[in-house]
DNA sequence: AATTGCCTTGTTTTT
DNA sequence: CAAGGCAATT
């Protein structure tokens, strides 16, 4: 890093300039333990980007000491992005430039991190392998079959959720946790999660909560170990405070222990994941955890406009669990919210794409008149340039049929598209349940409108990805018994159900790695001829795979898994579902390309680590154009000009299950209060007359969150 | 072993 | 409705 001796006035002054006041004190309070609370889209974010800059400019920190936590990897690399700007403007390019940058990243990706060099003081070996949510559950299932569990009474899911949230993320081991154990399930529970972790181990894998269980494990265990990251990380910054867990919370604090320069920011308005384990209580203790603690309460709101900021304190109002913070702006008023009620899903699609396409650019007075009176009376309104496409869409649902009117409105959409009129990426659809986004990726699709769902079937999570990176698990990892399973018979090679349980078996009894399991098929007693010659097959299929792997690129592993397999063809099988999946292996094989500095087996682990940890709002990019969708808990740090949120339903959002108990119904809001402060500029809030819910029609009813803001700041349609 | 088809079950949200 | 499990086919 390039040093400077005098901390340079000029230099302070250009990177406090974008900051206010309250900003500015929690960049120069670099010392000892911060706490900023406050609410949505007053700054917290952009604080801890230019308070990083200031520590290494200003108070000359080795980059290497800092260490920012962010929600996601994506955040993670905007900050990073944003830093480095900040530094590249202060440093003068005639001086050589340190390599050295913070660590910004995910509390999986540190832990990860630290686990890889550390690990093997738990007895793993360092090459673990990370366990997604799809290997959980294919693992317990094995588990339960184990030990003689009947899957129907009690769900692999189940067993999952309960060890994760009331042992994991409370730290217990099996052990612990048996002892905590009262009645018959939870006696249960403690056996199945013995012999889970067993089996992890086993294979050589770890789950998510277990990267931060034992990170944290770890550090308690081996003081010196956690002494050389305290050492190393001098300065510790974590965004979305709210959202962290107890887990989450020890690690921190065991972190910053001896330095105490933790910095946290975060919202208790917006901790919205306590459904796994986030506890609001760890932003509201902090001043208990760290007496010393300096607080600073940011108020004003940059990102929106009055309307939008005076609704969200509305909304927030409604809460009984939370602080008292204010938020204010000097913004102008803006646009009014609208409140739209359509007759359905379908209808709900229609009217966002009415919106984005028609009446966007025109004046908010002339949308006033486009009420659906006009709308039905004047038939030869259609022609009419302005709100054509609106009034034409209404049209379609008279006359059901979708007649001509129709591809009226898809070429004028499409002129529109092409024309580059209507920049997409301004728009952001949020709803509740990733369910939503299918009936409206049916009416994006018909009127042709690019998009891009974030979530609902997560990119790492399809098939055809989710084989071939078991492939190359294999390849590194034999005795990884879940892709094995997975793949033993992908493309089928005749190697079913009982030859599989033959070579568990095997496996199991001789204690060895089922890929010498496989090879040794001959020595498997009473295998019949033709499933022990498919079980040859296959062992010199993967022996001849990791050996020709040695000297190529991932990207090329890849090809050459595509085609001596067979799973190219499998997968190239004439249909357009074909087509799709292959080209999802396509965009593996992009993903890939960033690793085409490496080669071999060593390369396929980086490649691996690299899909293990990142999560579908990562693959969001800003230039991309096409119109988002996601849920409104994957919108959180994000913002749009113009946010929709759609199925303000009574039972959708707030959610039926959360309607019983206070505390969940406060949570609903809190996710409603994130929805409404994604946007800058305008909110639509829509909710429809009718909507399908598992193949039936239901009638619904509007949601109480929509009478939560006062009537003066909405526009009723 | 693989394919087909009927049955149940269920979804809130996800690093 | 649709995914996953299970049984009855070939
Ligand atoms: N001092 C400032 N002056 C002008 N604009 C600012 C200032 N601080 C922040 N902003 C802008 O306000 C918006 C919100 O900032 P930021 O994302 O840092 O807020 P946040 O508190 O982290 O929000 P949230 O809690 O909703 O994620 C951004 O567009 C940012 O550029």
């Amino acid at each position: 890093m390039i040093y400077f001796k005098e901390p340079s006035k000029t230099m302070t002054d250009s990177i406090l300039s974008k900051l206010n006041g309250k900003q500015q004190s929690a960049v120069l309070q670099t010392e000892g333990p911060v706490l900023v609370l406050a609410g949505a889209g007053s700054g917290k974010t952009r604080i801890l980007v230019h308070r990083i800059a200031y520590l290494i400019i200003e108070k000359q920190v080795s980059p290497s000491s800092v260490l920012a936590v962010t929600f996601t990897n994506k955040a993670a690399e905007e900050m990073k992005q944003r830093v480095e700007k900040l530094l590249k403007r202060k440093i003068n390019p005639s001086q050589s430039i340190d390599l050295d940058q913070p660590w910004v990243g995910t509390f999986h990706s540190f832990c990860v991190r630290v686990l890889r060099k550390e690990i093997g003081a738990l007895g793993f070996k360092n090459n673990f392998l990370i366990y997604d949510d799809y290997d959980q559950i294919a693992l317990m299932k094995g588990v339960l079959e184990k030990m003689v569990i009947d899957q129907k009474q009690y769900s692999p899911r189940m067993f999952l959720s309960v060890i994760s949230n009331q042992a994991k993320n409370n730290l217990l081991t099996p052990r612990q946790y048996q002892h905590k154990a009262k009645d018959f399930i939870e006696k249960l529970t403690a056996k199945v999660y013995q012999e889970y972790q067993k089996q992890l181990r086993e294979h050589n894998a770890l789950d998510f909560d277990d990267l931060i269980m034992m990170t944290v494990q770890l550090f308690q265990k081996y003081p010196a170990v956690l002494e050389k990251y305290q050492r190393r990380f001098k300065y510790l910054m974590v965004d979305e405070y709210q959202d962290t867990n107890h887990a989450q919370y020890l690690l921190t604090n065991l972190l910053s222990k001896k330095s105490k320069n933790i910095c946290v920011v975060g919202d208790d308005w917006q901790g919205i994941y306590s459904f796994r384990g986030a506890d609001i209580q760890n932003i509201l203790d902090f001043e208990k955890d760290y007496p010393q603690a300096k607080i600073i309460y940011l108020e004003q709101n940059y990102r929106s406009t009055k309307t939008i900021v005076e609704a969200s304190n509305h909304i927030i109002a409604k809460n009984k669990a939370r602080t008292d913070k204010k938020l204010w702006t000097d913004s102008k008023p803006g646009e009014k919210i609208t409140v739209q009620q359509v007759a359905n899903e379908k209808e709900e699609g229609e009217y966002i794409l009415g919106e984005i396409f028609g009446l966007r650019e025109e004046t908010s007075d002339h949308r006033g008149e486009a009420d659906d009176e006009i709308v039905y009376e004047s038939e030869e309104e259609n022609n009419h340039p302005a709100g054509g496409i609106l009034d034409t869409i209404l049209e379609i649902e008279k006359n059901k049929s979708g007649g001509p009117e129709k591809k009226t409105a898809k070429i004028a959409i499409q002129k529109k598209i092409r024309g580059g009129l209507i920049n997409l990426s301004d728009y952001v659809i949020l709803y509740r349940t990733n369910a939503q986004s299918r009936a409206l990726e049916e009416t994006l699709l018909e009127y042709g409108v690019p998009y891009q769902i974030i979530g609902s079937v997560k990119f790492y999570e399809r098939k055809e990805v989710k084989d071939l990176l078991a492939y190359l698990r294999i390849l590194v990892e034999p005795n990884d018994q879940v892709s094995m399973k997975r793949i033993i018979n992908e493309p089928p090679r005749s190697i079913g159900r009982k030859t599989w349980s033959l070579l568990e078996n095997f496996a199991e009894a001789d204690k060895i790695d089922y890929l010498k399991a496989v090879k040794q098929a001959d020595k498997i007693a009473s295998l019949p001829s033709r499933a022990r010659n498919a079980l040859l097959f296959f062992a010199s299929l993967i022996i001849d795979l990791k050996d020709k792997a040695q000297n190529l690129k991932p990207r090329e592993i890849i090809d050459l898994i595509l085609n001596k397999t067979g799973y190219k063809k499998h997968v190239q099988d004439g249909t357009p579902e074909g087509e799709a999946r292959w080209e999802n292996i396509l965009e593996l094989k992009t993903v890939a390309k960033k690793f085409d500095n490496q080669q071999g087996l060593e390369s396929i682990r980086s490649f691996l680590e690299e899909t293990a940890l990142v999560n579908d709002v990562d693959f969001l990019e800003d230039g991309k154009k096409g119109l988002t969708l996601m849920t409104t808990h994957n919108a959180k740090g994000l913002e749009y000009k113009v946010v929709f949120l759609a199925g303000m339903e009574e039972g959708l959002f707030p959610h039926a299950n959360s309607l019983f108990d206070p505390a969940e119904l406060e949570e609903e809001r809190r996710l409603y209060y994130v929805g409404v402060t994604r946007s800058k500029e305008k909110v639509y809030l829509i909710h429809t007359r009718q909507r399908n819910i598992w193949g039936s029609s239901r009638i619904t009813i509007p949601s109480r969150f929509l009478e939560e803001i006062p009537e003066e700041l909405v526009e009723n349609k």
